[in-house]
DNA sequence: CTTAATGTTCAATGATCCTTGAACTAATGA
DNA sequence: TCATTAGTTCAAGGATCATTGAACATTAAG
């Protein structure tokens, strides 16, 4: 069963939820990492570095409901991507601050971290 | 004794906090209405419409501690600002796009709410 | 001095959050 | 078929959150 998973329409993304969602260092380090990785898609297992799966899954789906990241079902895997559009038309301008804010704050921010396309630059 | 109250300073305000902070309808809608009033200060009082005196007591010791407003003592009245230039300096752009976004979103953004000069635009 | 105005502090309460480990499901691969 | 990979679900736990009412502190005003 090509089971999908919810996740809210562009127009019930709500802003206290969105912070909400952000307002936690683990979340903030996975958007982080997904907005660094461009368009390409990442799966949970990525982000072990940051907790145990359920730990990921638990943060992912609060991502997820609060509509800032899309979750795609690929065989065993997840692929996540950040919805950027999504975001961008309803709150312009405010997840690239945030991307771009993370890089001067986030303890997660190890030189080890996969460097990509600068975020903020489309 | 002129009992001044912790603010953290500048380098010390952290993005999962200031998120954090904002993650909430009334705190989100309180500096919605800072921003909204311009340089003006405000009191605690004329946020009673969000919630009791000791709810409001509550939410804008949050922002303090976040680093989001500046709490003064004047007479018996706690005069409210934002931290626009902290914000702006740590975070830059972060601060106007939320503001913007509140303008979409919030239930709290009722017609009969003060009116003042817009955001973002200085 | 007395009262009013403006907030703060405290303890209590119920709700929500984040983490953990164990058990589970679903898809892949030998 | 059997084992592996990738992630989910569940119950439990401790922590933090947001609200309330009562008591309190401080300043201002009469």
């Amino acid at each position: 069963m090509t089971d999908y998973l919810p996740h809210p329409p562009v127009e019930y993304i709500a802003l206290p939820a969105v912070l909400t969602a952000l307002g936690d260092e683990t979340r903030l380090a996975i958007i982080a990492i997904l907005a660094r990785n461009g368009e390409r898609a990442m799966t949970c297992g990525q982000f072990l570095q940051f907790g145990s799966k359920t730990a990921i899954s638990y943060h992912v789906a609060k991502l997820r409901e609060a509509g800032i990241i899309h979750v795609r079902p690929e065989g065993t895997k997840r692929l996540l991507t950040l919805r950027r559009s999504d975001l961008e038309s309803r709150f312009p301008g405010f997840l690239d601050t945030v991307i771009a804010s993370t890089a001067a704050t986030l303890p997660y921010n190890s030189p080890d971290m996969p460097e990509a396309a600068q975020f903020a630059g489309e």
